[in-house]
DNA sequence: CGCCGTGTTGACTATTCTCAACCCAGGTGG
DNA sequence: CCACCTGGGTTGAGAATAGTCAACACGGCG
């Protein structure tokens, strides 16, 4: 299996093969967790960090009355809980909306990996700095776009990032979401979302199936959801691969 | 005058005399920016890191009508731009909302200070990861709760922080935002932030004052938020000072 | 075959937005 | 010293987006 981490980063900086070992070399153990299930609550402490390596998960947040605020999905390639160096506990959970496989990567191995080679070093403050700015634009598009435009955005952002780890194929491209947890993200009511999906797909921008939305023109709907990759700081083009 | 982000990273670690004194040691230069000015702008590329010392800044983003949506209060002792190190260019820009004193650390001072003080280096990435919890619930804030808890909320955020680097006097605090710079961040129009100011003095929380807000009665405007603390990740109480 | 997770529809409600007018305090310049 | 101007704040009416609730459709899995 291709290590999407080492893709994503790639995107950013080049990586040595010495450097690419290291990263391969690392994971402690697989782990699978099933659809629906949480790989970690709030409240918890991390004793490793994961890596997604197949599968989308969701950081959340929950209200008083158990309603869920998603703010922030994970896709293979993603880290979990760089917390785990750093803060005492989680201050909010991550579920696994389909099936995942993850590794663990030990405290220590992380360590060693950081002290030894700067590259990557650099690689993963760039990860964590664009975590940061689409932490931002998820803000903006919360605060600002009406429920359309939304929408559009956020499946415009899922497109670009599991493209980055090449899980699209070109300008089609398939998110494997139900219509609840894409309202959990965008922060509409579910009734609501549907609505505004049917003038989405009205408009030829995607098509609805069963528990998943297939992106069937992602140029027009990066327009509608006023989309640009700015924030996610691809700094080097796609190629090779 | 004494340093804000010694007195905010003290909350997390205990720094040794030698780390305070590096860090104060640091500054490039002092640099007064008036209200309403840019401090920087979406697109540009930073060429220093810079501390807030007094006033409060935010981060924000311009829709294509020319719309505000701010997406975090900086207050002093927060650093403007550890994208410096990384990123090629803003995807936000930051704006003064009172007049700000702040100094600059060139790149080569801070690269300095991360290389020779592992403290500090640590510190440093807990206040950023304490931003990035921030940034998640802000988004659950706005995403989450009716205007009325969200404006509490903002309110109290703001408090704490303030109070973390000792700009209150205990159980009041000025908050000193127009209502339009607290509309652009809640994300609520204009009209709408002054009819719920007015109920949350009308409930005794606040007293409105022309251009700030005092807050009166914190305990119960966190009642009245849903806010707690936690993802400040403020881990030291606070003693001494 | 039947149930459950998902999706769909429609009616009703309400929070929030927009717009427009007006007020008020403080600073400025004549 | 007063008139004016500006930046902020206040108020109210009407419009609209989005929320709520309830019922139903549908397909796949057990």
């Amino acid at each position: 299996m291709e290590n999407p981490l080492i893709r994503k980063l790639e995107r950013f900086v080049r990586l040595s093969a010495e450097d690419k070992e290291a990263l391969i070399g690392i994971s402690d153990r697989t782990r699978h967790v099933e659809r629906h299930a949480d790989i970690i609550r709030d409240g918890e402490q991390p004793d490793y960090v994961s890596l997604i390596m197949e599968g989308i998960a969701c950081r959340y947040k929950l209200s008083e009355n158990g309603e869920r605020q998603i703010v922030a999905y994970l896709v293979p390639g993603d880290l979990c809980d760089i917390h785990i160096f750093i803060l005492k506990q989680m201050d909010h959970s991550i579920g696994a909306l389909t099936p995942i496989t993850m590794i663990d990567i030990s405290r220590q191995a992380m360590l060693d990996l950081l002290r030894s080679r700067p590259a990557l070093t650099e690689a993963l403050w760039w990860s964590s700095l664009v975590d940061s700015a689409t932490l931002r634009e998820w803000i903006f598009n919360v605060g600002m776009r009406t429920s359309y435009e939304r929408t559009a955005h956020l499946l415009c952002e899922l497109f670009v990032r599991l493209e980055t780890v090449g899980l699209t194929d070109g300008i089609r491209g398939q998110v494997p979401l139900t219509q609840e947890e894409l309202s959990d993200a965008v922060g509409v009511g579910r009734t609501h979302v549907n609505k505004t999906l049917q003038e989405l797909q009205d408009d030829g921008l995607v098509e609805l199936r069963r528990s998943s939305i297939e992106i069937t023109d992602i140029k027009r709907l990066m327009q509608a959801g006023g989309f640009s990759a700015n924030y996610l700081h691809l700094e080097r083009p796609v190629f090779e691969h």
